[in-house]
DNA sequence: CTAATAAGTTAGGTTAAACTAACAATATTA
DNA sequence: TAATATTGTTAGTTTAACCTAACTTATTAG
């Protein structure tokens, strides 16, 4: 497992989001066609999203986003729009130059660079009111537990975990606003063994998805 | 031949740009240590770097810049430094995520978002005097003649040749501000067979190297 | 002026991301 | 329901960009 996505697999994921904002069943052939690409140059690509937990998919079937890659999507489609509503609205450059320097911009700048480029934006009042800035912060600043490397060291910034779960994470001690570091991750990403407060704690993935992490 | 850089040697022009202020002579092995890659990565990349006319280098002997390269070069080092700027001085981004974030973003960005970011610079009066800008801007928007691919069309913006290379060009017709079309390529980029004025052309290497083509 | 050290090259691999061509499974439609 | 069309997979290649290990050529220091 590694533990980033290349830009070309970052584009399929945003494909896919996109796709499934408008058909019910996202299919390997529609990918292929918005990326322009061959259908097994497509089948390659979901094995791999599929091992790194961001699709689930069975043979012949369509695919769906997990819930990890589902907030990887979200990321890079806020990237996508934001920076091109600078290159538009600020920079003043044509709507398609600006889409097409978009998509390619979003996966090499950093997260410092665009909470600094959202600062921009919402001082000089360009950001529609239909979306949550903050929110939109808080997901571009964190990663999911669940897919960070051994030796990352970070701050707890939330528990999305409700119930049983929510309760168990508690109990353990995982709160918002610890120092976390991971430990050691388990060949399919399970278990994962983090220290929190001094203490070595071993998660299940499910559990570490829920946990969001400001990396430091 | 193919008629585009990708990141990855783009970055290798820079570094042999940078090295070749400070000192006078550029081996593999400084390349290698910028870049942190393996020595024999250097050679592979300096191969590819020579088919391409960019850089003159013979067996065990040191690396300069062509005619060529220095033209690319120079369109990376303003593009790096513009954005860079743009990010510590517009955005209030830390140097360091500045240099990191331009040294990815340059080899993705279009021409016209830089022309668009040069006005947002200048119009706040950010850049300082000692570049010329409206030079930096018809470097950026011009390509040799020498390193355009077959069907290419443009404009003729300058011809920088002097003495009896200026004056056949003139003779055979080639001015400023001329529509152009690139007609065929032979094997090793000479000759160029190119369309001014209705005429057919067949350009020397050299020859076509001096002709800046603003391509659209 | 040799011997040690440094620099550069070559050979052989690996990984990511494409591709084409051939085939298998599923869906559609007559 | 059988034939046809569409969709998805597999196998085998290719290209770019890296790598390590072994080797060759140049440089430098005694
Ligand atoms: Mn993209
Ligand atoms: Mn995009
Ligand atoms: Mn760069
Ligand atoms: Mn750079």
């Amino acid at each position: 497992m590694t533990y980033s996505l290349t830009p070309a697999i970052q584009d399929y994921l945003e494909v896919i989001h996109d796709l499934s904002k408008h058909d019910s069943k996202v299919r390997i052939t529609d990918i292929a066609r918005k990326l322009n690409v061959a259908k097994s140059s497509v089948t390659e690509a979901i094995e791999l999203l599929h091992a790194k937990n961001l699709v689930q998919k069975e043979r012949y079937g369509p695919i769906t986003l997990t819930r990890n890659g589902e907030r990887e999507a979200a990321k890079l489609k806020y990237k996508h729009l934001l920076i091109s509503k600078f290159l538009r609205d600020v920079l003043n450059v044509t709507a398609d130059t600006a889409e097409k320097d978009a998509c390619l911009i979003e996966h090499v700048v950093s997260v410092e660079t665009m909470l600094a480029l959202i600062q921009l934006l919402e001082s000089k009042n360009y950001l529609d009111n239909d979306i949550d800035i903050e929110e939109v912060k808080i997901l571009l600043s964190t990663n999911s537990l669940s897919n960070l490397a051994p030796g990352t060291k970070g701050t707890i910034k939330r528990v999305e975990a409700t119930g049983e779960l929510r309760r168990r994470l508690m109990e353990m001690g995982v709160t918002s606003g610890d120092d976390i570091q991971v430990k050691r991750v388990a060949p399919m990403g399970d278990p994962i063994e983090i220290t929190v407060k001094g203490y070595n704690l071993t998660l299940r993935k499910n559990e570490a998805a829920a946990i969001l992490i400001e990396i430091n």
